[in-house]
DNA sequence: CTAAGTCACTAACCAAGTTAGTTAGTTTGT
DNA sequence: ACAAACTAACTAACTTGGTTAGTGACTTAG
């Protein structure tokens, strides 16, 4: 059993609860939407859309229907998503050069800008904190950030895929 | 400048792009949503209402209120919240002893037990691998997620608050 | 060259949040 | 002691952002 009222009191006596790592993981997670609820304000749209702009700026160019699968939503919905990033100014509708079905999305060059202007510090200081550690160190951290992912994929599997 | 089309292609090369440990840290934050998305719907909650499960079940009973201000909605919504956490079985409201405003909204043991059992191996899982460090691999690991938390703190606190 | 498939889009709908306002109950100031 | 102010939970009406179903334009395979 993993939580039990003793006594008025709530107690959690599941393994990894209260282990100092595990918690700062999470907080990693809780962090990364609280910058992705912000950023998305500041651009004017929502999640969705960072996500597609994200997409976009690594990518480039991508159609609609390229959109919709890798945002994991349905292909009206992407032309909803496009919609409205067009309107706010953040992407630009293409005809496709040799097929005429489709549309490519295309990010524009001030929005891209403006989100690695936000998202720099994140990346140089990650960065910066990575070159700052010995040899030792560093293969320390990243066998450790494997080991996570591995875990979590494992945990992923584990569950319904639906 | 960040991103920049040269010769049909796209090029990246902000600060950090490509750097593998920057790339686990992404996908932990992606196993994370994935393993969200498919626990809340093995209990058949959405997003919410999983997240209000995991603040019931590590604090105990909470008031409505209490639930509103965690998740960070509005009361109306946790109304509602409550509403189909209830219907579905995993939390039941009781009245608070001595203040007859509020409602206790108190998790379910079977359901607590269900989400717990599908935690524990992601739990148990890091619990074990930071265990099978080394003293000074462990010190690096936890000093690397501080500075992580403090990098992801910072880029937060610079972005417009709303 | 026709049949099937693909893409973007629209229409109608649905889920889950919001704001505004109500009611019941509690706390505070005089 | 009691009226005024506050607080908790709820309801109603609305908004946002997704869904499914279906259409028309275009492309590809047999």
């Amino acid at each position: 059993m993993a939580a039990d009222q003793v006594a008025g009191r709530w107690r959690v006596d599941s393994p990894g609860v209260g282990n100092p790592v595990m918690e700062r993981l999470q907080e990693v997670g809780a962090l990364t939407r609280v910058i992705e609820k912000r950023l998305s304000g500041a651009l004017g749209v929502n999640a969705t859309g960072l996500a597609a702009m994200e997409h976009l700026t690594s990518e480039g160019p991508l159609t609609a229907k390229d959109l919709a699968d890798r945002l994991r939503v349905s292909t009206a919905a992407s032309t909803h998503i496009v919609d409205r990033l067009e309107k706010a100014g953040h992407v630009v509708r293409r005809p496709h050069a040799t097929d005429r079905r489709k549309v490519l999305v295309e990010p524009v060059q001030e929005s891209m800008t403006r989100i690695f202007e936000h998202l720099t510090p994140l990346l140089s200081g990650v960065e910066s904190l990575v070159e700052g550690l010995s040899p030792g160190d560093r293969d320390a951290v990243e066998n450790f950030l494997a080991g996570v992912v591995r875990i979590y994929t494992d945990t992923a599997d584990a569950l319904p895929r639906d």
